[in-house]
DNA sequence: GTAATGTCTTTTATCGGGAAAAAACATTTT
DNA sequence: AAAATGTTTTTTCCCGATAAAAGACATTAC
């Protein structure tokens, strides 16, 4: 077994929700678009259409024979890319008790613990020795730096400073932009988040990452673009593992997310950086009062 | 073939060194550190060293027989990491004409260039990305975004914004701290090659990386001192492939570290960031003017 | 003749295996 | 008994192989 087929079993389900309400589908390339996928993908999910008697297909025609039925799709959990796999398992562990900083992390018994080959963790880890959590020792092991109080003060500064500089750069932005364009759209979802929020807080974080991601972009610096990454990966994670108070939060987050457009929209750089620091501020404190303290100093367990 | 002995080979070159003076070497764990190898590789260093008639060794004895000799040496290629190669020669391509923005880039066929497995190009790839000069197409190729103007520009703003800060956190640094002691060796080091500019000028690039070190850690921030990865790499092939003025540029940047170096000992932030400021004013100068104004744009080559 | 489909080739994602290097354990020496 | 040496085990690094997925080329349909 060298390569899972996640990806088709994904697209096939996807490809599954587009049906019911067509009646034909595409050619073979628009599919492609469409799912994301190439046209090799897209030819094993329709012959698996058919055969499962979905579809009837005959070169240029693709009829819809039925109406998918929920035993159709693939299982979720077999559309996860190892990537994912690996990732979720290990922030697991990570964000789990007992994981001090100067740990080892020993990457032969993460790939017999996840059941995958050592190439898909060292590639993993590589990937996310970026995000300041963990550190290579050459030829050697890799060591836990540790979810402590000192990352997160350090990655919020980051933020911060970024995050200034990209609203800065967005009211200095052209009249014509296509960025108030999508600004507006975000400030009508937030409305109506807003006046539904107790029954759909918890669809802000995703609101949330679109609404900084346009700020950030702003910037136009792909180092400030692409450490939103981090910032986006540890808020998911972190909070998905820590509901404390989360419609609480997130209601005044929508708030201060609907000031922060609108000081945007007024273009005034002074009151921008008001509504900017003033979210950025409680952000910060929200992250940092959910680091437990058990996990703030961390003795470094130096290895020879 | 599976791994190559580069670390026993670059060890043992390094043992050498040490050798014609003492006239017996120490413990083997003392070796060990000493090298910064493992024991084990320590023994085989002292096996082929017994071998090849330059010591005695008995348990404890290990008494010099002969001073090396150059054929004693193994040969500089050898010692090289595979990483270290295959980023040699993929900076190479890089930094070569035609390396437009938008290029593909084939895992495969870098691999059978350069000689290695797949593996260890694809490894190099995601721990290379980080530098923001290519990214990846998910199940695909990896795009080059080329070194262009662009990319120097983006590199500089986060390399201003995070040195000024740094910069202002070294001089509120404590009297007793061990950055005045490092700061005071510095400045020695740099008068130094003043007084010796015309026939030292290539040594001023390991000098200037320490220094900037030294004021990124002031920073206490791990994405800061990361950071500094990014811009030694940069300046590291850049300048290697492009001589250009070297000796008048490495002057200019010696007097102005000096002056630099004086602000941060006067702690007036003010002088400090005036410093501060006009230094990386001239070094971002420096770097934009050896970009070839060919690579400037580069029309993005988008592939389906 | 453009755009689809059909077929073949290349590349990517992933695994298992094996040598190098590290680390752990056992034994000796001072 | 602390620290060295001797020995064994484990882990890292790297390759080649293989199925999935992408991409390229050839052929057909409109």
């Amino acid at each position: 077994m060298s390569k899972s087929n996640n990806v088709y079993k994904d697209a096939f389900n996807r490809c599954l929700r587009l049906l019911d309400e067509n009646k034909s589908l595409p050619s073979e390339p628009e599919l492609g678009t469409l799912l994301g996928v190439s046209r090799t993908t897209v030819r094993s999910i329709l012959a698996r259409m058919e055969e499962t008697g979905l579809i009837d297909w005959n070169k240029r025609n693709k009829t819809v024979l039925r109406a998918p039925r929920p035993e159709d799709f693939f299982p979720e959990e077999e559309t996860d890319s190892l990537a994912e796999i690996i990732e979720r398992s290990f922030m697991r562990r990570l964000l789990a008790e007992g994981a001090e900083a100067g740990m080892q992390i020993n990457e032969l018994e993460l790939a017999r613990e996840i059941g995958v080959g050592t190439t898909s963790v060292r590639e993993f880890l590589i990937r996310f020795s970026r995000f300041g959590l963990i550190e290579k020792r050459r030829n050697s092991h890799w060591v836990l730096k540790g979810f402590t109080r000192a990352f997160a003060l350090e990655l919020t500064e980051i933020r911060e400073m970024f995050e200034l500089r990209s609203a800065a750069a967005f009211v200095a932005l052209p009249e014509d932009s296509a960025v108030w364009v999508d600004l507006d759209m975000l400030e009508v979802q937030h409305r109506q988040l807003a006046s539904e929020i107790a029954a759909r807080f918890n669809e802000f974080s995703e609101l949330d990452e679109r609404f900084h991601r346009l700020i950030h972009r702003a910037s136009h610096n792909r180092f400030i673009v692409d450490f939103y990454d981090v910032i986006a990966m540890i808020f998911h994670y972190h909070y998905q593992w820590n509901k404390a108070e989360e419609r609480q939060r997130n209601e005044v987050a929508v708030q201060e997310h609907l000031a922060y457009i609108a000081a945007l929209k007024s273009r005034d750089p002074a009151k921008v950086d008001a509504a900017c620091r003033k979210h950025l501020k409680s952000a910060r404190q929200t992250l940092l009062s959910s680091i437990p303290e058990g996990r703030q100093a961390g003795r470094q367990v130096q290895p020879a």
